[in-house]
DNA sequence: TGTATCCGATACATCGATGTATCCAAAGGG
DNA sequence: CCCTTTGGATACATCGATGTATCGGATACA
């Protein structure tokens, strides 16, 4: 059993084990999706028996939802950093090109986090956390805008700072969907730099229009 | 077995029988997701024994994808007789609100769209499908667009009329992204509008801007 | 209305996944 | 270096889902 009773002991095996499973857990995840895999496949994966899974979680369920957290963890850390990195040039667009880099990085964590979110769609509860990750991206976000304004200004129509990141979150998700299926990571980035810039100029300053398919 | 050797009779009974599981595996999916559901429980929705569903289909996925390209294929009338609607009076807000009464009609059906959506993420034959579905309504938002030009002039970035429909998709899929975690339809609805007003146009005639969370 | 055909129900055999109980090995403390 | 505690392996019992083979009632058509 997988409890939290009184933490008797550490063991450094125990921490391997378990991080051993969870990345063994996104591979066949992502591979086959949460749906189709079973404990035993996540197990013969990271070459260990049920038993260490079952001492270690106690649900498929509470597995994936800890590899959520950990790797949703990471990426909002590296979000948080592309948009701290340049202090205090403000350069807009350049934000912007290093956090789509960031953001469409990885395809196999996009397949993964979108199981996530079909599951987090029928449970209010792992909706919730969703959510509240979502919500630490779009501070960020809307941060990042705030201290851009005046240099770069906003449509009226998103309504602000906070609006305009509501806005670039939207677009990540459309964007994210189109990528899950024709898989072309280099187009998508491409494809949501020009979302990003149509929504967050006011169509004064364009850069040069592509052809966007 | 659900084989489509020559057609011996059509029998009125099966199509009923055909439609009755499909309609309640409709329920059914959209309650606990695909990857959640057996054969047995649609089965039992639907009043029927195992025995029906295997004399109409081949497997759980068969029906999955009967269903979706059934439904979708609704959805896509509905888009394009809503964007028919005003024949020479080429009014875009106005398609806009009327657009996006359509998609975001159902909950249960963005549910079961984004299942299929996961589905198609690891199967190619599947991915084609579902953007040929997808690519015929930008197709239609693309030439509404189109017959619109010299009205409303989009903005440059996106690339004209064609660019300016991916964006279209692009938001929607964005604003269902967000509505499965919150399911608050009517903020869906609004935010959508806000959304593609902000893309379709290029900054000058603004609505007035909203609150935009 | 008779009859050939079709459709769906029932029963059965099988398989895979789950969870648990028990046992052996490996850490870590003294 | 022993010995207690912890972690993972093995074996087992069970359950649910699948697919198929077969049977009886319904349906269409003459």
């Amino acid at each position: 059993m997988a409890v939290e009773g009184t933490t008797g002991r550490v063991t450094k095996r125990r921490v391997r084990t378990r991080a051993n499973l969870l990345e063994a857990a996104f591979a066949v995840f992502a591979a086959k999706g949460f749906g189709r895999v079973s404990i035993e496949e996540v197990c013969e994966a990271a070459g260990y028996s049920r038993g260490a899974f079952y001492s270690n979680f106690g649900s498929l369920d509470e597995l994936f939802f800890a590899l959520y957290a950990e790797r949703a963890g990471l990426i909002a850390d590296q979000v948080a950093g592309a948009l701290a990195l340049d202090g205090p040039d403000l350069d807009v667009p350049a934000a912007v090109d290093r956090v789509t880099e960031v953001l469409l990085l990885d395809l196999d964590w996009l397949l993964v986090k979108t199981d996530f979110l079909v599951h987090a769609a029928r449970d209010p509860a792992v909706a919730q956390t969703l959510l509240e990750h979502r919500e630490r991206l779009r501070r960020a976000v809307a941060d990042r805008l705030a201290r851009a304004a005046g240099h770069t200004e906003l449509p009226v129509v998103l309504g602000g700072a906070e609006g305009a990141a509501h806005a670039v979150i939207a677009a990540y998700d459309g964007v994210t969907t189109r990528l899950l299926l024709d898989k072309d990571v280099e187009h998508a980035r491409a494809w949501l730099k020009q979302l990003l810039t149509a929504l967050l100029t006011d169509g004064s300053d364009n850069p040069a229009a592509r052809s966007g398919g």
